[in-house]
DNA sequence: GTTCTAGAAC
DNA sequence: GTTCTAGAAC
């Protein structure tokens, strides 16, 4: 089944870049941008609902490996978004951790693109706080999840809005040194 | 998550 | 006529 896809990344070595007894960082398959790791514990934790507070070391622990594997990587951290989707579609839980020029041939969708720039992308630092004070990750209602996926293509750089996914990934292009 | 592709949009 | 999006996949 496709959504157990990452759990076998995880078991081969090739497409590891670091790892630790509590996680691994791995290269997304199919990564949306220049640089775009994933890091996944080790332990069988299917997704951000079913965290609790328990699990905060392991949140620490999945920060710490981003950015290890981002020191790997030669860039800067400022230059990256390090979060989680609001509605994953793999399990095992992931940390993304994504360099903000999304120049990559497999960003194709406007769904793509929202899922990392929109409120459907949930920073780390605002996940941490949520669980801490709560205990749990509330699920993003259903209406508002629509309505932030069809949100209009707003470049993460400048104020300028794409018609079109090709005319974005285009605009992109500027941006890039 | 991706691939494929019908038909909407241009 | 070509580009682009969006929904099914048994």
């Amino acid at each position: 089944m496709w959504k157990n896809g990452l759990i076998n990344s995880i078991k081969d070595p090739n497409l590891q870049i670091i790892s630790s007894e509590i996680a691994v960082v791995i290269k997304d398959k199919y990564p949306k941008a220049k640089y775009h790791f994933l890091v996944l514990p080790r332990e069988d934790i299917s997704s951000i609902f079913n965290l609790t507070r328990e699990h905060l070391p392991i949140l620490d622990e999945l920060r710490l490996l981003a950015t290890n594997a981002i020191e790997i990587s030669g860039e800067k951290e400022k230059h990256f978004n390090i979060g989680f989707h609001a509605i994953p579609s793999m399990t095992r839980l992931h940390l993304h951790v994504i360099s903000r020029d999304f120049n990559s041939p497999c960003l194709k969708t406007k769904k793509h693109w929202n899922s990392f720039n929109t409120k459907l992308f949930l920073d780390y630092d605002d996940l941490y706080k949520e669980l801490k004070l709560k205990g749990t990750i509330q699920r993003i209602d259903l209406t508002l999840a629509k309505e932030l996926e069809n949100t209009p293509l707003n470049c993460n750089q400048c104020n300028f809005v794409a018609k079109t996914v090709p005319n974005l990934k285009e605009h992109l292009l500027k941006h890039i040194e």
